[in-house]
DNA sequence: CAGGACGCTACTATTATCGTAGCGCTACAG
DNA sequence: CTGTAGCGCTACGATAATAGTAGCGTCCTG
């Protein structure tokens, strides 16, 4: 099942060349989050809910739905998981969290604490995995 | 759940951590898409609208005026064009295109035609710009 | 002046998303 | 056996986001 196939195109965009059709899915809301969310380690349904802020349950299942159609997520014994192709995805978006970080704190003047740090060590943990 | 306060909230999404407020914007419709045409030269309006396949001008507009408030882009005289921040942001994502293109290949046996080598091309110009 | 392109705004129709309730299931305690 | 709790998920009405089309005012060029 590859990624999102040019023919399942959704309202309006004219999905037709791959990069399309993967902003067009990462475009949809709570994709992205839930790519994040399973980065570093599975979740089960409720658990991925609550990660997401309070998500209501149809669009995650939804949202999961359309992941699994593009071999992103997986579901195992412990839960949803991230599948390789869905790996090398949030390797590319992992930049995005000390990025935001960063760029948060530059802006407002106010990073969140323990947020900044938190980021930094998903981004460091998965670093020292790969190697 | 105490937080700071990024960018304008959407509907449903409690935006807290700078993270979550990245995301959260780009997972809006078009979003990615915008910074996506937008990452190699700049364009117009009208300009935009083709390029993203005919999105409409509200949205479009819309879009604009978040990615703008974000601070991502800016409006130049020959139209509208990612600010430093939006360069950052584009430099990280860009590696979807690539991505997308070759999984794309291998998924289904068919990049598009012309479109692997116009993404890569893409790719290859930024390179030797930052370079 | 006509014609065209531009940046947008306004408006309605359609869709996506939210939020809540709740079903069927399993586990485990009383 | 009964109760309570968690789980994965579905259903459904309410509401916000997006699509799509039309068109205004402006600046050009001829």
């Amino acid at each position: 099942m590859p990624i999102p196939k040019p023919v399942t195109r959704v309202r309006g965009s004219q999905t037709g060349s791959p990069i399309k059709a993967l902003l067009d899915l990462l475009g949809r809301r709570w994709a992205l989050g839930i790519l994040w969310n399973l980065g570093e380690d599975p979740a089960t349904f409720r658990d991925l809910q609550r990660r997401c802020g309070g998500i209501s349950p149809s669009i995650l299942n939804s949202r999961l739905k359309d992941l699994k159609d593009a071999d992103m997520v997986g579901r195992e014994e412990e839960g949803y998981t991230l599948t390789e192709r869905g790996k090398e995805l949030y390797a590319i978006v992992l930049p995005l969290g000390a990025w935001s970080a960063s760029r948060s704190e530059e802006a407002f003047g106010h990073a969140k604490p323990g947020m900044r740090e938190s980021v930094l060590e998903k981004a460091e943990a998965l670093r020292r995995r790969r190697a």
